[in-house]
DNA sequence: TTGGGATTGACCGTACACGGTCGATCTGCC
DNA sequence: GGCAGATCGACCGTGTACGGTCAATCCCAA
């Protein structure tokens, strides 16, 4: 069986992840911003005052990885990371005027990544391959340890 | 849109990466491989002598990170580098006997894995899933400027 | 034949993934 | 009230992704 590898799911899901990264440094790649940071920008925008873990759930990080990605962001002026009143151990986040101001900037770009990920397939198939990706996505049986138990909170 | 993000393909793909990794790891994660050192091997098996240029086209792989890959997998005496005899510049990759034996334990593994990631779709989805995966993992307009580069000779 | 452009592998720097540990802290249960 | 267990963020180690540079080498054209 030659080349066995390259009809594998996990193979062409490896290297539509490429694609998909490379798209967005293509759109986004001026501005200084990864996926993974706007994705984490966008839900702490969405709620703010969230602490690291709720966030590293919401977007599926790994928690281990989530505090430097935090520091580059909070570098960049995105976002305030500022002890919580109730319980000394959490750090609250919150998005900044800046960070604002970042997501609206890209957004358009961002809408792009996503129109041309998809754009070789039929018009009927990008729906399909949306619900099937959600599909395979939401089975947090399969997630990481890390993430499944915070998911089982 | 509160957490728009969510629905956009980028990150359910980004998602489902992460399942697959957990789903290898599971699986394989007592013959210390990983699922990219699985290729590399497989694809080096199935064409003994090719470099590492060539491989790293094969099987969809950067350039700057695969010397690496093969230092680790060398080390754990799964392949050799010996230098071309026409060209200097030239690394010769063969898979040694551990490295087949390696592909053949640990192959059952690696097939549940497949099984496993497309499992929670209809038996019908599961072909279609297939086919959009290749369709986009194959637009090499979208990969990274150094495969592009490469898969242009 | 010689020089310029292309190729190869090594290396560097940054960002992310993930498993694991540690100290500080909170919480529930006795 | 106090202690065991859970949680939080910080940190470490290894593996991968990707853009970039560099010296050695090859190849083609002038």
């Amino acid at each position: 069986m030659m080349d066995a590898f390259r009809d594998m799911p996990g193979h062409l899901v490896r290297r539509v992840q490429q694609v998909s990264t490379a798209l967005f440094t293509e759109e986004c790649g001026g501005h200084d911003i990864t996926s993974v940071q706007f994705a984490a920008l966008s839900a702490i925008a969405d709620h703010p005052g969230m602490d690291a873990t709720r966030l590293s759930a919401l977007i599926a990080f790994d928690r281990s990885t989530i505090g430097d990605v935090l520091e580059r962001m909070e570098a960049k002026g995105w976002l305030s990371r500022h002890a919580s009143p109730g319980d000394r151990r959490v750090k609250l986040l919150r998005c900044t005027e800046a960070g604002g101001a970042m997501l609206r900037e890209v957004a358009p770009a961002v809408a792009r990544v996503q129109a041309r990920l998809l754009e070789p397939l039929a018009p009927a198939d990008r729906t399909t391959m949306l619900r099937l990706l959600r599909q395979l996505a939401d089975l947090n049986d399969a997630a990481p340890v890390s993430l499944r138990l915070v998911a089982q909170r």
